[in-house]
DNA sequence: ATATTGCTTATTGTATACAAAATACATAGA
DNA sequence: TCTATGTATTTTGTATACAATAAGCAATAT
């Protein structure tokens, strides 16, 4: 017989740590640079080192913190130049979501996208940044998953997590909403119509717009390479 | 005072197992399926079962081996769904990287990139295929670094690793040694004189060429989606 | 014959213990 | 005062110990 109570879904301590820690990183609570010591997190988190070491890995491979040998992980440091080359490589990985999207997308994640789309407008209106944020997500994720390529659609969360940390700002930015609203509205219906032109161009835009924002931000000498 | 003798650079264990279970899966030692046990792999590396453990933690991030809960680690099926997904992404972050490096490449990595190109020419007329792989991965890791971008490098390393099971019978394919060298020629020429058209041609050719090789080897059932 | 139960074993998940290296700091000497 | 050195402390790297779960198997009941 199935276990008919699914509700307590088994995750191993290490898994537990590891979203605790990137959500730490990403929200900015750990700070870029800030050493991750082991027995510290351990005795904070109430755990023994091992999950933490573990957990420490994955971070690792996700580009998150950076390993100094025998001294340990710390969060890795946001520059300009690594925000630029993230940026770089989400235009691509974005794009392409997109045009898969277009092509593969069922009618029942239409119909989600549809949803979602209102749900953001609806955010937008409400001025609840963290509902803004979150119904964002939740947009691109359909966007991501109907691609039906779950490597990329990994991929691209990835480069987009690395971006979290700025885009709360982004998204305080009360004059932009119009912008994103219509952005959102552009990227959905060129999806609806199957019109993959269409589509590109917006999310384009929208990557573009996000990276301005980032890297005024950032630092902002001007520093271009044709 | 610098340490003056860096020949001998230190690596964690977890490193050197991470290495040694990647190329053990990578050239099909271990096979898709085949379970990673923490006591045996323990024995047969000599090390204890810490180590392992922090390897797997990343082959399991990397996409290399599955974990099923309470039960480990084994190593990732490759089904053709999969190598499509890698492929769809590969081909637009290949063509990224082309592209970047045109824009970007010194003179010193031109030179260099010269060299490889005429390295793999002589690796295929030798007709040892081992030297032939190798001298593949220079080549492409010349124009990865040249990107700049050190994050599309690590992806598309990552990428290009997921091929590299089958790689080796595309490689056997004497038949196709002569496309491989004129594609590689394409590509270089393409970068030394900036003509990005060109150089991005002539690598969407080279990974379809492989996208062939590849999908003809796994199952072939001919799937297309339109 | 099939299903169920209980036991044994194998294996993972977690915690702790120990060793080695890096760091910080104080102290002695120039 | 500044430098160098030695020592104590912290922290990582690795190994091992313990706990809990899952898998295999035999014996029993239906």
């Amino acid at each position: 017989m199935e276990n008919m109570f699914q509700g307590e879904e088994y995750l191993p301590l290490r898994d537990v740590v590891f979203k605790t820690l990137r959500k730490g990183i990403l929200t900015g609570e750990l700070k870029p640079g800030e050493r991750l010591m082991e027995i510290h997190l351990a005795n904070k988190l109430g755990v023994s080192r091992t999950p933490i070491r573990e957990a420490i890995r994955k971070l690792e491979l996700e580009g998150l913190v950076t390993m100094i040998p025998r001294r340990g992980a710390e969060v890795a440091q946001i520059t300009r130049k690594s925000m630029q080359d993230v940026l770089e490589v989400r235009k691509v990985l974005d794009s392409l979501s997109v045009e898969l999207a277009c092509r593969r997308i069922s009618e029942e994640e239409k119909e989600q996208l549809g949803l979602a789309c209102e749900e953001f407008e609806q955010a937008v209106e409400s001025g609840d940044f963290s509902a803004i944020a979150r119904a964002d997500v939740a947009f691109h994720d359909i966007i991501v998953e109907a691609t039906g390529n779950m490597r990329l659609a990994q991929m691209v969360n990835n480069l987009a997590e690395q971006m979290y940390r700025y885009r709360f700002e982004y998204i305080k930015d009360v004059k932009m909403h119009g912008k994103l609203v219509q952005e959102h509205r552009q990227i959905y219906q060129g999806i609806l119509e199957g019109d993959m032109e269409k589509a590109k161009r917006a999310i384009d835009l929208h990557i573009d717009n996000q990276e301005k924002s980032i890297l005024e931000q950032i630092g902002m000498e001007k520093e271009k390479q044709a």
